[in-house]
DNA sequence: TGTACATCAGTGAACGCGCGTTCACTGATGTAC
DNA sequence: TGTACATCAGTGAACGCGCGTTCACTGATGTAC
């Protein structure tokens, strides 16, 4: 049994972190798979037997990096969702989050996009699961609409996976827009309105078409 | 003035496409920044210092692997949409020609979607020009048909880069499935159909709604 | 056709370097009484 | 409160290893006459 409290477990979790941030900063660029465990300590300010003090390896880090990256956007979407007014309006709601999203986490955001096809399996899978779980909440959002009446659950959840899809492509264009380069910000915003606005007519429509 | 004929450029050429081969292959479970020059001449059974002979650098070598996995491409894009039957049958083709390119050059396509936003920049540059020159194809493609009257220049080529995204994020799925997992393959084709339906319908009525 | 010289793809040895991991250790923090 | 012992985060030295790059070289191929 141990005490969570204590100056120690303190100190330990703040040499964690600054392992963490440190990571982070040393991953805008360059992969996971190349960043080497002394590079890290060395930045840290920490021998690097210490590493493993709080790590087997690096890909162990990496999996806390995801959860640390994608954590926080759970409540920001389960808030977009349940604000449910006109689709015009939530869809430039939840451009406007994306891109605020992006820019006050962009090394997150781009240690994502970097790693959820990376060299690193961990890593992957673990984003992939997030991914996963924030397109089951989408789901559930989308199914209490009363534009799903009809859809199958299989094809309302093809239907959550596209708009987390292209939440994340939306967020990826920003990453490579410089940060203040408002031209290419205003015609990321107008690409990604468009686009989640072709999808939302269709979805509309979709019955019809069926029938 | 360099005769192109000869043994010797023929040989060399030949040495060249083994250094592709090979790092084609070993990028399959890591990075392009993690494959060492010495692990790759070791593969092809050359010395180190050769690798000099035919790129400066490993970068360079990715580059040259972008051309290879994307350059035929072009003809079989082209191909698809130079058929203009009616739109369901376009896009259960195009679904199906993404699923046999996919398995046909697998390693290409993991290495693409791997590095695309991957830590070499050269490389990353690389395959986002191949991916605008198809949106363009794409967007040419369109423009042509009837259903695009009433459509700006610049909305047109939104929906080319959609259509273009679309493909990769299902060639992507197909690449994470196993290739002898026929329930997931299923599953994936289905989706990208219903997704490419949803945004097909969507611009069919994307007029109406802005009337 | 034969000869003498030029080119240049690939060699093999050498270099200095930073890597990941191990280990016994130190000394501050925690605990029992 | 004070004392004696336990815990354990972080140290620093050591290890063997594979790395990227350089260099003068070799010998097959190419060219000029």
């Amino acid at each position: 049994m141990s005490h969570t409290s204590g100056v120690r477990q303190a100190q330990k979790q703040q040499t964690r972190q600054a392992l963490l941030d440190a990571g982070l900063r040393l991953l805008e660029h360059q992969n996971l798979s190349s960043l080497g465990l002394r590079e890290l300590t060395r930045a840290v300010g920490v021998s690097p037997a210490a590493f493993y003090r709080h790590f087997p390896d690096m890909a162990d880090l990496g999996v806390a990096l995801v959860g640390e990256s994608l954590g926080s956007l759970h409540a920001v979407i389960r808030a977009v969702m349940a604000e449910t007014t006109d689709s015009g309006d939530i869809i430039d709601r939840t451009v406007a989050v994306t891109e605020r999203y992006v820019a006050e986490h962009r090394p997150h955001i781009r240690f994502i996009a970097r790693e959820r096809y990376g060299g690193v399996r961990a890593v992957r899978e673990a984003i992939a699961a997030e991914l996963h779980r924030f397109a089951d909440e989408v789901a559930v959002g989308l199914a209490t609409q009363p534009a799903s009446a009809g859809w199958s659950p299989g094809d309302l959840r093809v239907l959550a996976e596209l708009y987390v899809d292209h939440m994340v492509m939306t967020a990826a264009a920003f990453l490579e827009a410089e940060p203040d380069d408002d031209a290419a910000r205003r015609r990321i915003t107008h690409a990604a309105r468009l686009r989640m606005r072709i999808i939302s007519i269709g979805r509309a429509h979709w019955l019809d078409e069926q029938g």
